[in-house]
DNA sequence: ATGAAAGCGCTAACAG
DNA sequence: CTGTTAGCGCTTTCAT
């Protein structure tokens, strides 16, 4: 695509392609004279010359890209801010990053690896879209980090969401409303998240701390979409008044959609008969619901750029120990204190 | 990262580095001996040699990648499906697809220009998350694809969505229901979308194909999210019977969701007594709501592929002329009859 | 049927 | 202060 070469600006300057090499990186500004300097720079300019990085990689061993390989770029909404993260760290450091998309096959991830091995690029990224445990692909080059999955054997770099603290976030923010009988609407066991297992503990430990006995029968299971939480609110909401609860943690925002839903149909008002607190910040349905919805945010943004600077050996990490990243609590409307009703007011 | 370069494989092979490379590339499947060729992978296998591509790439002067340069993959939940779509053409093609995000910042795109033409890369698309205008940027290579977005000027190869034909998908599937009074809850025309009026065009079509005389107080505007989609209904909603619509076409999932929210409060229930489409088939909005919501699919995946086969030169493409990719419609539960209350069932 | 040799465009010692 | 030189690892004629 580009044409000219460092010989080409050599030749009108009037100087070697050393010279012209020392000047372009910089690393002569000591060496060379300003007036040779300037030749230099201004031949560049005119010959509109652009540095073959191919060749410079071939001779310095240093591409300037790192790979991120993740499972699927195409379902999730979070994906984006994931890789906007890594991407705008490795823009800060001059790097490029290269994605590539394996949608979680095996024999994907190893052609992938193999092909990003062959580019040579500086270091890898090994992503998946949610909060897992992963096998580490045969191939991976030592050194990769893990973002948002921890591997399953190994040790590697890793950045995973501080679910617990997330769970505990939601309800802190429910239990200084006012609420004493706060519900999780949870994930099937069955689907294996660890998020789930995580928020869970989150929550209990905050009732214990404020002295809130937790009612088994609050702590419901559904699927994880708007018709799960729909139809575990509406249990909820079904129980009689002394056994109801007054507020509900849904484990993420979809299922929340789905207990708006209950909630309306039975006449009730958020946040005034239902306070409702989900996860995931989905800006979609978050911000979009009415009333909007108070929710803990996933920091993807943040875990991306905490990959890449790892990988590119910017930051510091123990590959002994996930880092855990905050998920913060984002204050929308749908929290509020407990109904008169219950007496929890 | 890798070590065993082709020399390796040569000398344990007892062959020179070019019949090595005649071997492996497949060029001298019948020019080299089945003994030697079977001695050649052996040894390749058996060290495992990993071809240099940096090195490959500059005595071929061709890398293999492609350069995506998009606007924003943080913000929309489509860019993924763009995204995937151009990721999977590539890898089809032995390719790697190198993404940068700019944020649709000019300084950056020139950064990111600058990058990819450095690395060499073979193509490069320009791509936009949503239907619009777009100047190239100073610097884009000729021949590079335009993206979901038409070239302000100059003759680029181009796809986008064809939403005049979506517009006309979504009205016809409600004239196809039995609907007369089809409201158009169109974005402001301070947005300037593209998409805004070509679906307006869609829309008029076919109420003239149906011979129905369009009205002009169903045409409406307002805010693209939620909010706007609410209060905009809940005006039409309002109107006295008589002129009062039986269906509505939202501009977008979004309003759609507010319309729903609109018609609940007023004890509406959809289909039965309001029909509504949408567009974009938001899967966390469109397939959530309640009832699932009939919208119409913006082509993200088919407009990423057709880019990058473009990019690739494996598909022809007419740079006078931009490629309108289908919108289909994707039926859902949202459409019925009109009410018998409106004398048109 | 195979090998020798000449680069692709750049950087980094080392000379001068 | 600047130029010469020797590759980085591979592909590709051209000889043999």
């Amino acid at each position: 695509m580009a044409r000219v070469r460092m010989s080409d600006v050599a030749a009108v300057a009037g100087v070697s392609t050393a010279t012209v090499s020392l000047v372009l990186s910089g690393a002569g500004s000591h060496r060379i004279s300003a007036q040779t300097q300037a030749r230099v720079r201004e031949a560049a300019e005119a010959a509109g010359y652009a540095p073959n990085s191919v060749a410079r990689s071939l001779r310095t061993q240093r591409t300037g890209m790192i790979g991120l390989l993740s499972d699927t770029i195409a379902t999730t909404p979070f994906a984006g801010r994931m890789l906007a993260g890594a991407n705008d760290a490795a823009r800060t450091h001059g790097r490029l990053m290269v994605l590539v998309d394996t949608d979680g096959d095996a024999s994907r991830e190893r052609q992938a690896i193999e092909a990003l091995t062959g580019q040579r690029v500086d270091a890898m990224i090994y992503a998946r879209m949610w909060h897992q445990v992963a096998d580490a692909p045969v191939g991976l080059p030592q050194g990769s980090v893990f973002l948002d999955c921890r591997p399953s054997r190994g040790s590697w770099p890793t950045v995973v969401p501080d679910d617990r603290d997330g769970g505990a976030a939601a309800t802190r923010e429910l239990v200084a409303a006012g609420h004493r009988r706060i519900a999780y609407l949870d994930a099937p066991k069955s689907a294996g998240l660890i998020a789930s297992a995580l928020r869970h503990q989150g929550y209990l430990q905050v009732l214990a701390e404020a002295g809130i006995t937790p009612d088994p029968a609050l702590h419901v299971r559904a699927g994880t979409d708007a018709e799960g939480g729909r139809a575990a609110a509406g249990e909820l909401l079904d129980l009689p008044a002394e056994r109801r609860p007054t507020a509900l943690f849904c484990f993420n925002d979809r299922m929340a959609m789905g207990a708006y839903t209950a909630a309306h149909r039975r006449g009730l008002r958020i946040p005034d008969d239902l306070s409702i607190v989900g996860y995931d910040d989905q800006q979609l349905i978050a911000a979009e619901l009415d009333p909007p919805l108070t929710t803990v945010a996933l920091p993807h943004y943040e875990m991306g750029r905490w990959a890449m600077e790892v990988a590119l050996g910017e930051r510091e990490a123990d590959p002994a120990e996930p880092h855990h990243m905050r998920c913060p609590i984002i204050r929308r409307d749908s929290v509020g204190p407990p109904p008169p009703w219950s007496g929890d007011r």
